[in-house]
RNA sequence: CGGGGAGUAGCUCAGUUGGCUAGAGCGCUCGGUUUGGGACCGAGAGGUCGGAAGUUCAAGUCUUCUCUCCCCGACCA
């Protein structure tokens, strides 16, 4: 992509009305842009993260029985009063028809997908069944805050798994927490699994948490990462010993990025979504939901990997790969021919970057100093910059955003490096 | 929803006890000089001062209402 053509650009200023980290790095490096509070236009650059954390959640999904789905955001009251949550969902959004109808803005899809499974599961022979959909959620937040992190419109995946029995429930509810761990560390980001209560559904839960000071949880930790319990539930104190020996519990604020739970049978219940079992016996379905927060993870990745200068991508969630800039007098490049072959060289270079299949952000702009390239190469954060200059002749300088050391590279070399 | 703060150019802000054609920096356009860490000179465009009502000879400035944004709290499968 060249920079120059490329919608949403950088700002030298944050916006007055953004204070959180993530949200103020977000909209000064051009992937977001608020539209009310709480509501955010995301574009292209953000787009591609967004798209590439969905795509990590996806394949990780899928990988464990997942099959993907799209439900309905404007959903049936009737519905949502059986669950009796038309009432008691105190964050429920609800619009209004021009003939007075109301209908739920889904917040949540357990009065959508547990109806949609009753009309295709009836016998053991169905079961399991997980299903998941990333879709756009509404809720209606008294106060929206921090940017990404609470919104009243966000992107989330659902996975809901239905099951013959408790047994089998658990069983995939393990597999499911393995799950979940890999996609974090193939997002690059460190997550603590927690245990946190049951809500109003069961006896217990577990969230994946990010320690950060903006985060609106509280978590007791062991730093040696075998123990970690929601503030709220904990029966352990910080500054005690671990079981393990890793030395003290921590208490720190985190940002709750997923959140698994079982549901039993409490939706299957209420809309008599059953199956028969080889007796021919009639039992309601065991439930989980599995969720995870995309939106949530680009706002968190932002608030925790981050400089003085800009955003630091983890390389799978990066909106590129790679930023190529090229140093250059473009004004007169017919006055000046020497200086004219380096804005050539890097049209080849990009192009040849592309040919090898490689994703890379072009800086061509032509009316932009070396400094101003460098400033906002920092600031949207991609991995690796290269640099086509006078000074680097018939090679590119590599340098990764996480160094401040400098390599001169022939192409070769570099598309070597960028394979492994 | 309770408490606090803020709405003036695309962005960040200044604007005195009410007083003349409402300003600056950045950005943008044009011309010129520049090019390895947010360059410089010159010219220019750009405003219903969030909205409505009111007080006044006169309102960005005072009063009332209202909308919006931010922060703290409460709330948060």
């Amino acid at each position: 992509m060249r920079y120059s053509k490329l919608f949403g650009k950088t700002i030298k200023n944050a916006l007055s009305d953004e204070v959180a980290v993530n949200a103020k790095l977000l909209t000064k490096a051009g992937f977001i842009r608020k539209e009310i509070a709480g509501v955010y236009n995301f574009l292209p650059l953000g787009l591609r993260v967004l798209n590439k954390i969905s795509n990590i959640v996806r394949e990780e999904m899928n990988a464990i029985g997942g099959q993907e789905l799209e439900l309905t955001t404007l959903q049936n009251k009737q519905s949502w009063e059986k669950t009796g949550r038309w009432s008691s969902f105190d964050v429920l959004f609800k619009a209004k028809s021009q003939l007075e109808i109301e209908y739920p803005l889904g917040p949540t899809h357990e009065e959508v997908i547990v109806p949609l499974v009753k009309q295709f599961v009836n016998s053991y022979k169905d079961l399991p069944l997980y299903v998941y959909q990333i879709q756009t959620k509404f809720r209606d937040e008294k106060r929206a805050k921090s940017g990404l992190l609470r919104g009243r419109e966000f992107l989330m995946k659902d996975l809901y798994s239905f099951h013959t029995d408790e047994k089998d429930f658990e069983k995939y509810y393990e597999i499911a927490k393995k799950a979940y761990k890999k996609l974090f560390k193939r997002l690059g980001l460190d997550v603590i699994e927690t245990q946190a209560g049951g809500g109003t559904f069961s006896k217990f839960s577990h969230e994946y948490q990010v320690v950060a000071e903006a985060g609106e949880d509280e978590i007791i930790y062991c730093p040696g990462g075998d123990f970690s319990a929601n503030a709220e539930i904990a029966t352990v104190k910080e500054g005690k010993q671990c079981d393990l020996g890793h030395g003290p519990l921590k208490k720190a604020k985190a940002i709750e990025v997923g959140n698994i739970f079982p549901l039993k049978t409490k939706f299957s219940e209420t809309f008599g979504l059953t199956y028969k079992d080889k007796d021919g016996k009639e039992n309601p379905v065991v439930m989980g939901c599995y969720g995870i927060g995309i939106s949530r993870l680009m706002g968190t990745i932002a608030e925790v990997y981050n400089d003085g200068k800009g955003i630091i991508w983890p390389e799978n969630v990066a909106p590129y790969r790679t930023h190529l800039i090229g140093i250059m007098n473009n004004a007169r490049p017919e006055r000046d021919r020497r200086e004219s072959r380096i804005k050539e060289r890097t049209d080849e270079v990009y192009e040849k970057l592309q040919k090898a299949g490689v994703e890379v952000l072009y800086d061509d702009r032509e009316d932009v100093s070396a400094g101003g390239k460098f400033a906002d190469a920092d600031l949207i954060g991609i991995p690796v910059r290269m640099v086509v200059s006078e000074k680097t002749q018939d090679k590119i300088e590599w340098k990764k955003r996480t160094e401040e050391k400098t390599e001169l590279l022939s192409l070769d070399e570099i598309l070597g490096r960028l394979k492994s």
